[in-house]
DNA sequence: CTCATGCAAGAGCAGTGCTCTCGTTTCAGG
DNA sequence: CCTGAAACGAGAGCACTGCTCTTGCATGAG
């Protein structure tokens, strides 16, 4: 049963819980590297190996906060898809990039958990996939209705490179084009590394003005996948 | 003087360099995070407190290895950039965007401790700034040859975000006009969308042929530049 | 030749992830 | 209701980390 069965399944959950929101404060304050379990047992009153019956290992913890960032960031997109519901498709792509932004930039460390390097000999299982995958499925449907709407023009791709052969794994999206699964594929990598190299101050000392810089490379990205910019 | 003084001078740069090699060699091995400075001196044969002779710690040595970094990146780009002078800017920028990737594909651990995540406490200092603009210079050179033989069209913006709004540094590239200043900021930050995928995984059971599809996002990310498919 | 300086070694501190043991508390099956 | 198994918290301990400080030795400049 997934109910609770008693005092004891309850205390679990809350304790879990618990651990997980002081491990994403540090996280927060510090930065992945410095996440200790032993600062998280002491700050929650607790002896560092009493928190091991809640998570095996450090990695552990890490991948639990790896997947809230994943739903945190997909959630967000999702917000701003359905907030913008029969709005151009131009719009809502820009309104869905500018979620994931405005997230990365309040959470710059857990952006960097996710999007950032990997954490040392870590390999992430198999359950952070589908919430990673949320984002990418955002931006998808937007190119989806779109595309069932006519509203989509993939401009001429003068190019000795077909995207026909830019094998991408099929089951992702069977109902589009190639050249518009490629385009996708390349704008959703493409809109993190605008993300990337704003959190990770790449842009210090250069664009003064980030938040009119994205949003114009935003929609840029989505004209490049055939978003049309009048309706 | 900074030539050799003597032989005591001599055995230390000899000796820093040894240290950077080892460093190395440990950071391709297992990544930034696990680059332990006991286990550098204990392969040199020395005892750990020696090593701070050189290096007061271990954030400096890890600067030197970023600062290293860039340079190895940067020297790839420009390597790229001057084997292919004389060819149509359009190719040159792809052979410059497919050199980063295969440095960054050959190099993970050196990639991410540059384009990944920030380590900890750690704000990169003035010296890295130089080496790590190299790259983005090549891609400067680039379409500032290509804009001064007209060899450059941008397309039209229909665009509410005129790109004039978005101010970026003026002194990066005063003698071009700010809509392909824009868009070259734009594009820089994108290639390393497209590369941090790949390289960070992200593009696990979802790309099959990495390089054609690289190669084929990076030459529309010349495109977006305005460079011309046809010279 | 002398002596300040550069240097390696070692001990030690405070911290880390993680394991194991040992009493105690809880809960479910008889 | 009672009992035995499972879950739990506390503590000690291991091997490791970055870093500091002191001690003695060798180098090389004056």
């Amino acid at each position: 049963m997934t109910t609770v069965r008693g005092a004891r399944a309850r205390a679990r959950v809350e304790i879990t819980a618990a651990i997980k929101a002081e491990a994403r404060t540090q996280l927060a304050a510090e930065g992945a590297a410095k996440l200790s379990l032993r600062a998280v047992a002491r700050e929650l009153g607790m002896v560092s190996s009493a928190l091991y019956r809640y998570f095996p290992s450090r990695d552990d913890l890490l991948t639990a906060l790896i997947v809230d960032a994943y739903d945190a960031v997909g959630a967000a997109a999702e917000g701003a898809a359905t907030e913008t519901a029969g709005r151009r498709p131009l719009d809502r792509w820009t309104a869905v990039c500018r979620a994931v932004r405005a997230w990365a930039v309040e959470h710059p460390h857990e952006y960097a958990l996710i999007y950032g390097s990997p954490v040392p000999g870590y390999t992430a299982p198999q359950d952070t996939n589908a919430p990673a995958a949320r984002v990418g499925l955002v931006l998808v449907g937007i190119a989806r209705e779109a595309h069932e709407g006519e509203g989509i023009a993939l401009p001429p791709l003068p190019d000795p490179l077909r995207p026909e052969a830019v094998r991408i794994t099929a089951d992702m999206a069977p109902d589009l084009p190639p050249a518009l699964v490629v385009a996708l594929v390349a704008a959703w990598s493409q809109l993190f590394g605008l993300v990337s190299f704003e959190v990770f101050g790449q842009f210090h000392r250069l664009v003064e003005d980030r938040d009119v810089f994205f949003t114009h490379a935003a929609r840029r990205l989505g004209q490049d996948v055939g978003l049309l910019p009048r309706g």
